[in-house]
Order: structure tokens, then C-alpha cells, then sequence
DNA sequence: TCGCGCTGTCATAGG
DNA sequence: AACCTATGACAGCGC
């Protein structure tokens, strides 16, 4: 026989294994430290809330009736334990939100630039005063990320320890990964830092009060945009955005790429929301804050993700006398462009390295096809403009088949997600907790730990009838009163008084409903030990008046039977009070009952012995209720993760299917963008020839696309030799630790 | 007859 | 030291 200990030990590692094998990560350290006991007592033994109850303090107290001594320590404890893996949850996979700006400027030849400012979100322009607040330190940045991050998670109701203290490796690893994905996209880190964007916001604030005084600007946006100071999204450097003057290359006409822009993209009503500084400079394209960006890009209104996707600063070409575009400083700067190189924006500037990450532009804008007269068919075939950004990231990292495979999903749950969430039909992966599976979760539950609920009615039935209990079982005649009559009468036992309502009291939560009645409990075992053998005989023989057949006497016999072999060897040696006393009392009362009899030294053995095996007969009960208990918590657990899990992969759905739409758009806007330039002789640029490329140090140029093609690949090549170090470094770890 | 689950009991550790 | 509880192990019983 499978013996009851290994099967409740290996049941509650396979529960743990279970946990593990579905991704969620049993944080032992977390119950062994923070005064939630079960899991230490499962693994280092009995401690708090195992420790031991003193059932007879409870019944002297309480009665001992519908006390459960350990449930309340254990629902504080899985209460505790829920919200714990609920925040683990969050901080694995919960996206703070995520606003990506970008602006299309325009600037004319004097270095005004007009255009319109986000005001919220992740701010990708900056100023000078920005600079101080991001600062090129990344230790400060990273500190505030995470503090950051642990801000959100306490914004959404979760209560955890400092996550950088917090964090293992894991989570920092999944963070990173998100992190990566939304530097992909354009997002810089600080998007996980909520201080960060509201500090930021402010900057803007600031910013929108200094282009009020500001005469230079047309439109409140204008004075970011004249500082166009550029935070890097990886590294969080700020810097001016600036466009070497480069006379002779782009000539774009930006009124009519305005035009275009409003006709073509949903912003018109906005682009009016700004004002156009048209004899000098003209707006390209500007996203104000509240902009239709967010209403293009962002899903649902409680969509972690608002994605208001702009391009700050991006403007390109000013006229054919200037090509410097963004910043008053760029007249200072010599035109550092050649034929070959058409810098449209300083090097100094980041704003579109702070939008997309340090993803080269090459590879990022490059239009499978441009629309106007630049269309060159007989060029090299174009990459997707977004491929080196959104396929990397979606198809290599964040693809749901990976996220399926990785995370426990089998990949037709995945697609059928997406599927789901494609279709928007509001179906909702909690099927697996839905309320049917609840209730028949929760009736096996009562069902199996039948040993509570059932002590609950016994206790109740005893203490109010226990002929009423009785008669639930199908037995007749029987009351508390005849059947003390009763005993006495056939017994003859000497003050042997049973006082069955008492013994109700004897456990809190007997598995039986007779438990309240022990001389109803069914017992055959036969054990004989530490029975003198006067003693078994005395206890086998019938009791005097056993042969006749009187209804009385049936009753007896039935009742004789019922009784448990304890109470067979107390009325053998006629032992004068019942087991429940002997059992209950409390040692002092236990004693001064034995000091008022004269007992024999069989009969005090007698005693002691059925006071200790019933009291460890409840002990055992206890012992076995706890087990089954802790063993349906977590198993009620590992449903609630299921769900959890269930509702972090559909998020995760969204964000990719948003992440599409990112793409879409941004596809579409270097379309036009890179079909409205023009060179010196106002001929559109082939993209067959030339692509749009963001340089490392935050420069825009346009670039022969040979060059672009080499840059892309590679930037292609970075992240995967990032990767296979990292696991390499990480299978080095495993094999540190094991051994 | 065998396997399984339930139950009681013992032995022991620990509070 | 005595007492109590918890729990692993074992055995008996009924199904």
C-alpha cells in the first residue's frame, strides 16, 4: 500500500512541479520569509500555522463547537498567497502605458520651426531642461524604471517589496524583453517609469509656459521642437535635434506634404489644433497631445497601450535654400552633407533614436514600395520598412507560437487566441474558470474535505439532538436519554454514564457524522495491543443478559457494536466516566476526576491510554484535513494562475495586434515622407537608390540604399548574437548551479 | 483475492 | 518534566 505519507508529500511536489511546468514560478523564498507558514511547514516541518491547537483550550473557551483551528491561518495565508502570485503576474507581463510621439517638422530657413506638442505620454521630445531630468547616467534610469515599475504595480493595487529587490532574474529578463520589444517600436525604457513620464510631462508643462512667452514660436508645440532636444530611448540621452544645413540636397514642399498628411492620415483637424508658420517654415506633420494618433493607434480605452505614434522632429527637406529642418542651431552648423549623405537632422539629435529605439532607419523605413514619381521597379527589391523592427520582434521574440511554447500554451490555444481576439468576439479564456468549473471545483472540494463540513453538522446535531443525527443515518430509537438508560441497563456498568452529547466535543471536524456518537462509529479494526489479556477477555465476552432477545437488548447489541474498542476495554474494566472526559478534559480537571475514584492500576493505565489514543485519534484527523486542505488550495491555485495566465496571453495578443497596426502606420508615413522629397532639381528621390536612415547618434539621412542595406543587416545581426550570448550565459549559470 | 481508501494507533519530534 | 499536538508509518477493515 502506497503509504499516506508518500503519497501526500509527492502529491504536494507534484503540485509544485505543476506550478513550475506552467510557468509560474514557486517563489519559496518568498513564504519561507514573510510569515506565511504552509510552505515552510510542507517543507521545513510544523511551524506557525501548523503549530500545534489546543483543542481542549478551544473547547474550554469555545465549546470547541465549528471551531476549525487551522482555517483561518489558511485563508489569511492563500489570501496572501493569491495576491502575491496576482502581483507576480502583473510585474511579469503588465505594460505600463505606452505613448510613442513622433512629429513631422518642418523647419524654415530663419530656424523656426512650428508644429504642435504632445503633452502626454511618453515624451520623446525634450529641452535642454529634459536633459537634466533623464540624464545620460543609466544607473539613475534604471533605479527610476524600476521604481518606476514598481509604482505601476502599486497603482494597480498590488502591494510588493522594492522590485529591485524583488526581481529575479527572470522577471528582469522578461522586462527586458518588453523593454527591448518597445525600444523595437520606438519606446524607450523610461515608458516602464511612470516618475519618469510624469516628470517628463512636466518638462513639457514647462516647456508649453516657455512657448507661451516664446514669440518666436507660432504653436505651443513649436518650443519643444525649437529645443528639439531628443532623448534616446536606450540610453537616455538628450540631445538637440539638428539639421546641418544641407542647401543643396532635399527640397520638400511642405505644404504640400501637410496637405497630404491631413488627407492622408486622420490628424487634419489637428494640424489645424497648431499653427503653421507658412511663410517661413511649415509643419509637416504634427500629432497634438490628445491627438488622432492615439485614436488610430490606441485599442481600447483601458488598452495598457496608447500608442500615439509620431515622428518629433522628423521633418525633412525645408526648401530648396535649406535643408536644415529642425533646430535654430542648425544654421550654426556646417552643412556636413555630401552628395552621397543628405543629413536631415544633427547628430546630435536622438528624437527619432528615442522613438525607435537605435533601430536604423535603413531598415526601418525602407517602403516595400513608394508611391509617387520616386517609384523605381527595376531597383532591388525593398524590405519591409518595418522588418528590422516588428518582425524581429514579433516573429522572433514575442511570436505567440513562441510565447505558447514557451509559456506552457500549446500553440492551437495560441492561434485560437489570436483568433479570438481578431474576431472580437469577446470570448474569454476564463471558460477554464467559469463558474461551473468554480462550483464543481468548489463541491469537490466540500465533497473530498468532507471531514469539515461533516464535523460542522455533527457538532450541530449533536450539540442540539443527537437523535436527530442519528435518525439521519437510518437508525430508530435513539435518544441521548433512552440510550444512557439504556446502557446503564444493560451494561450494568458502575457510573458508567455516557454523556454522548458531550462527546461531540470530542473532535471539531470528525469526518463522520456519527462522530458525535462514538459508540455509533464503525469500528472493526482490531487492535489488540496494550491490552492485557484479561482485558480482551473481558471486553470479548457478551455482556451479562446479552442472550436475551428483547428489543432492548438489540438495541444494546447494536450499540455495543457501534462502540469503539476504547470504550469496549473502559466498560470491561468499568471505568467510571465516559471516554469523552477522558479524553477532554484538561489534564487538571482529567486528574482531580481520576483523584475522586479509587482505580486500579489496570484501570489508570486503561485511562491514560484511551486519553492518548483519542486525543491522537483527533490529531490524526486534523493532520489528514490539513493535508487534503492544503492540497485542494493549491490546487484552487493553480486554476487561478491558469486564469491569470490565460488573461496576461490575451493582453499580450492585443499588444502584438497593435503592434501590427504600429507598423502599418509607420509604413505608411515614410511612404510619404520619403515620396515628398526632393532633390535639388525637385525630382523625388528613387527608394530603389535611397532610403531613409536613422543613425546611431539620433541623425536622419537619406542615404544610398546600398549603404542602408549593409547598416540594416547589420543591425540585424546585433540582437541575435545578444541573445545567444545571453543564453549561453544563462546555460552557464544553470551549470554553475547545479553543480 | 487484490487494490484502494479510510481509520485508528503507535512512535516520535517538537512546542 | 509533563503534557499536548503533529505527523510518518503501519495495520485492519470494508468496499
Amino acid at each position: 500500500m502506497l503509504s499516506l505519507k508518500k503519497y501526500l508529500t509527492e502529491g504536494l511536489l507534484q503540485f509544485t512541479i505543476l506550478l513550475s511546468l506552467i510557468g509560474v514560478r514557486v517563489d519559496v523564498d518568498t513564504y519561507l520569509t514573510s510569515q506565511l507558514p504552509p510552505l515552510r511547514e510542507i517543507i521545513l516541518g510544523p511551524s506557525s500555522a501548523y503549530t500545534q491547537t489546543q483543542f481542549h483550550n478551544l473547547r474550554n473557551t469555545l465549546d470547541g463547537y465549528g471551531i476549525h483551528p487551522k482555517s483561518i491561518d489558511l485563508d489569511n495565508y492563500f489570501t496572501a498567497r493569491r495576491l502575491l502570485s496576482q502581483v507576480r503576474a502583473l510585474d511579469r507581463f503588465q505594460v505600463p502605458t505606452t505613448e510613442v510621439n513622433a512629429w513631422l517638422v518642418h523647419r524654415d530657413p530663419e530656424g523656426s520651426v512650428s508644429g504642435s506638442q504632445p503633452s502626454s505620454g511618453l515624451t520623446l521630445e525634450s529641452s535642454s531642461g529634459l536633459q537634466d531630468v533623464t540624464g545620460p547616467d543609466n544607473g539613475v534610469r534604471e533605479s527610476e524604471t524600476e521604481q518606476g515599475f514598481s509604482e505601476d504595480l502599486e497603482d494597480l493595487g498590488a502591494v510588493a517589496p522594492p522590485v529591485s529587490g524583488d526581481l529575479t532574474k527572470e522577471d528582469i529578463d522578461l522586462i527586458d524583453i518588453l523593454w527591448r520589444q518597445d525600444i523595437d517600436l520606438g519606446a524607450g525604457r523610461e515608458i516602464f517609469d511612470y516618475s519618469h513620464r510624469q516628470k517628463e510631462q512636466d518638462v513639457d508643462k514647462d516647456l508649453q509656459d516657455g512657448a507661451e512667452r516664446e514669440d518666436t514660436w507660432s504653436g505651443e508645440g513649436a518650443e519643444a521642437l525649437a529645443r528639439n532636444l531628443l532623448v534616446d530611448g536606450e540610453t537616455g540621452e538628450s540631445f538637440p535635434a539638428q539639421v546641418p544645413g544641407g542647401e543643396d540636397q532635399t527640397a520638400l514642399s511642405l505644404e504640400e506634404c501637410l496637405r497630404l498628411l491631413e488627407a492622408t492620415c486622420p490628424f487634419g483637424e489637428n494640424a489645424e489644433a497648431m499653427e503653421v508658420n507658412t511663410s517661413t517654415s511649415e509643419i509637416l506633420y504634427s500629432a497634438p497631445p490628445g491627438d488622432p494618433l492615439s485614436t488610430n493607434y490606441s485599442l481600447a480605452p483601458n488598452t495598457p497601450i496608447n500608442q500615439n505614434v509620431s515622428l518629433h522632429q522628423a521633418s525633412l527637406g525645408g526648401c530648396s535654400q535649406d535643408f536644415s529642418l529642425f533646430s535654430p542651431e542648425v544654421e550654426s552648423l556646417p552643412a556636413a552633407s555630401s552628395s552621397a549623405l543628405l543629413p536631415l537632422v544633427p547628430s546630435n539629435s536622438t528624437s527619432l533614436n528615442s522613438t525607435f529605439g537605435s533601430t536604423n532607419l535603413a531598415g526601418l523605413f525602407f517602403p516595400p514600395q513608394l508611391n509617387g514619381t520616386a517609384n523605381d521597379t527595376a531597383g532591388p527589391e525593398l524590405p519591409d520598412p518595418l522588418g528590422g523592427l516588428l518582425d524581429e520582434a514579433m516573429l522572433d521574440e514575442i511570436s505567440l507560437m513562441d510565447l505558447a511554447i514557451e509559456e506552457g500554451f500549446n500553440p492551437v490555444q495560441a492561434s485560437q487566441l489570436e483568433e479570438e481576439f481578431d474576431s472580437d468576439s469577446g470570448l474569454s479564456l476564463d471558460s477554464s474558470h467559469s463558474p461551473s468549473s468554480l462550483s464543481s471545483s468548489e463541491g469537490s472540494s466540500s465533497s473530498s474535505s468532507s471531514s469539515s463540513s461533516s464535523s460542522a453538522s455533527s457538532s450541530s446535531s449533536a450539540s442540539s439532538s443527537a437523535s436527530s443525527s442519528f435518525s439521519e443515518e437510518g437508525a430508530v430509537g435513539y435518544s441521548s436519554d433512552s440510550e444512557t438508560l439504556d446502557l446503564e441497563e444493560a451494561e450494568g456498568a458502575v457510573g458508567y454514564q455516557p454523556e454522548y452529547s458531550k462527546l461531540c466535543r470530542m473532535s471539531y471536524q470528525d469526518p463522520s457524522p456519527l462522530s458525535c456518537l462514538p459508540y455509533l462509529e464503525h469500528v472493526g479494526h482490531n487492535h489488540t495491543y496494550n491490552m492485557a489479556p484479561s482485558a480482551l477477555d473481558a471486553a470479548d465476552l457478551p455482556p451479562p443478559g446479552a442472550l436475551k432477545k428483547g428489543g432492548k437488548e438489540k438495541q444494546a447489541d447494536f450499540l455495543d457494536k457501534q462502540m469503539s474498542r476504547d470504550e469496549h476495554r473502559a466498560r470491561a474494566m468499568k471505568i467510571p466516566f465516559t471516554n469523552d472526559k477522558i479524553i477532554n478534559l484538561p489534564v487538571e480537571e482529567f486528574n482531580e476526576l481520576l483523584s475522586k475514584y479509587q482505580l486500579s492500576e489496570a484501570q489508570l493505565s486503561l485511562i491514560r491510554d484511551i486519553r492518548r489514543r483519542g486525543k491522537n485519534k483527533m490529531a490524526a484527523q486534523n493532520c489528514r484535513k490539513r493535508k487534503l486542505d492544503t492540497i485542494l488550495n493549491l490546487e484552487r491555485d493553480v486554476e487561478d494562475l491558469q486564469r491569470d495566465k490565460a488573461r496576461l496571453l490575451r493582453e499580450k495578443v492585443e499588444f502584438l495586434r497593435s503592434l501590427r497596426q504600429m507598423k502599418q502606420k509607420v509604413q505608411s508615413l515614410y511612404q510619404e515622407v520619403f515620396g515628398r522629397l526632393r532633390d535639388e532639381n525637385g525630382r523625388p528621390y528613387s527608394p530603389s537608390q535611397y532610403a531613409l536612415q536613422y543613425a546611431g547618434d539620433g541623425s536622419v539621412l537619406l542615404i544610398p540604399r546600398t549603404l542602408a542595406d549593409q547598416q540594416a543587416r547589420r543591425q540585424e545581426r546585433k540582437p541575435k548574437d545578444r541573445r545567444k550570448k545571453k543564453i549561453q550565459d544563462s546555460s552557464k549559470a544553470c551549470y554553475t548551479s547545479d553543480k
